[in-house]
DNA sequence: TTTTATTGTTATGAAACATAGCAATATTGA
DNA sequence: TCAATATTGCTATGTTTCATAACAATAAAA
C-alpha cells in the first residue's frame, strides 16, 4: 500500500500514539496483506467479500450485500457486473425489479480458494498475537465500530 | 461514512468476524468521527494531521510528513498547497529543492483546535472501552501494524 | 567529477465513494 | 381497490484518495 520507508527518527510523531490513526495503520497494514494474497487470484478484496457473502447467501439480493459492506447500490453495480462478467456469479430476477445473486461453479471454486487466502491471512496475525488475549481485541473493535456507527446514523 | 441500515438480520455474515474486516469498520468509524469533529474548523482529517506533525516539527521538509503519513511526494503538493494558500504554513526553501515547513500564527491558533478535538475524541472511544485493557489493544495494533508494512516493504 | 539519489512538481490514471435522477415495480394504508 | 410511497437496479456524474511516470534543479556519493 504504501512505503513506511523508515521516516527519519528525529522527528516527533504526535499522532502516532492515537488510537485512531493506530486503528487506521493497522487496518491499510492488514487490507494491504489481504490484497495481495488475493492478486495471485485476480481478485480485489472488495470481490473476494463478495463472493463470500453471496456463496454464504445464496439468492440474496444484490442491494443486501451492498447494505452488508456499506456499499451504495450505484456503486454494486460495476462489482457485480465485473463477477458476472467473469462467470462467477448469475443474477436471476425473482421480482420485477430485485436480481438474486448466487455463485456459478467456477464463483463456487474461486470463492473456497477465497475462504483458504482470508483464513491463511487471518492466521498469520493471530499468530503474531499469540499470548495476546484476542478476544478482549475483537470485542473493543466491536465496541468502538458500533459507537462510530451509531454516532453517525 | 456508511450507513449501516440494519442489513437483514436473516443473513449469513462471515466475514464480519475476521480481524481485518473489523479493524476496517472500527477504524472507519473512528475516521468518520474525527472527521465530523474537524469539519467544524473547516479540516479534514488529513489537513489536520499535518498541522499537528508540523507544528510539533517546525521546520521539517515537505517529504517528511509525506512519508511519516505514507503520503506520496506527488500527493502533498495540493495538499500543502492549500494549507499554504489558506495562511496555515509557510514553505521556505533550505536547500535549493527542499522547503521547509513551519506553521503560521494562524496555523498555531488551529493547531490548538486540532489538538483539542483530536483529545476530546479519543477520550469519548477511550470512555467506551473503559474497563478493557486498553495498553493491550494499542500494543496488538502496534504489533499489526509493523508485521503488515514489514510484511511488504 | 561523474554518477546517483532526492526534492518538489506536473500530468495522468485508477479506485473508492457520494449524489441525483429514472423507470419499473413492490408495498402500504386509507 | 387504488393512490401514495418505497425499493430496486441502473445511468450519469463528480469528488476524494492514491498510484505511476516523467522532469528540472540540486544535493550527495563514488
Amino acid at each position: 500500500m504504501n512505503k513506511p520507508a523508515a521516516p527519519d527518527d528525529r522527528l516527533q510523531d504526535p499522532v502516532a500514539a492515537r488510537l485512531g490513526y493506530m486503528l487506521r495503520r493497522a487496518s491499510a497494514a492488514m487490507m494491504a496483506g489481504l490484497g495481495a494474497g488475493l492478486a495471485d487470484i485476480g481478485l480485489r478484496p472488495v470481490e473476494g467479500t463478495i463472493l463470500i457473502l453471496v456463496g454464504a447467501n445464496p439468492g440474496c439480493i444484490q442491494s443486501e450485500i451492498g447494505r452488508m459492506l456499506g456499499i451504495k447500490r450505484a456503486n454494486m453495480v460495476p462489482l457485480i457486473a465485473a463477477l458476472a462478467g467473469r462467470g462467477l456469479l448469475e443474477k436471476s430476477p425473482v421480482d420485477g425489479r430485485s436480481l438474486a445473486l448466487s455463485l456459478t461453479a467456477a464463483g463456487e471454486a474461486l470463492r473456497g480458494q477465497v475462504d483458504a487466502i482470508m483464513d491463511a491471512h487471518e492466521a498469520r496475525f493471530e499468530r503474531l498475537l499469540a499470548g495476546k488475549d484476542v478476544t478482549l481485541l475483537r470485542d473493543a473493535l466491536r465496541l468502538i465500530a458500533e459507537e462510530g456507527e451509531a454516532g453517525l446514523e
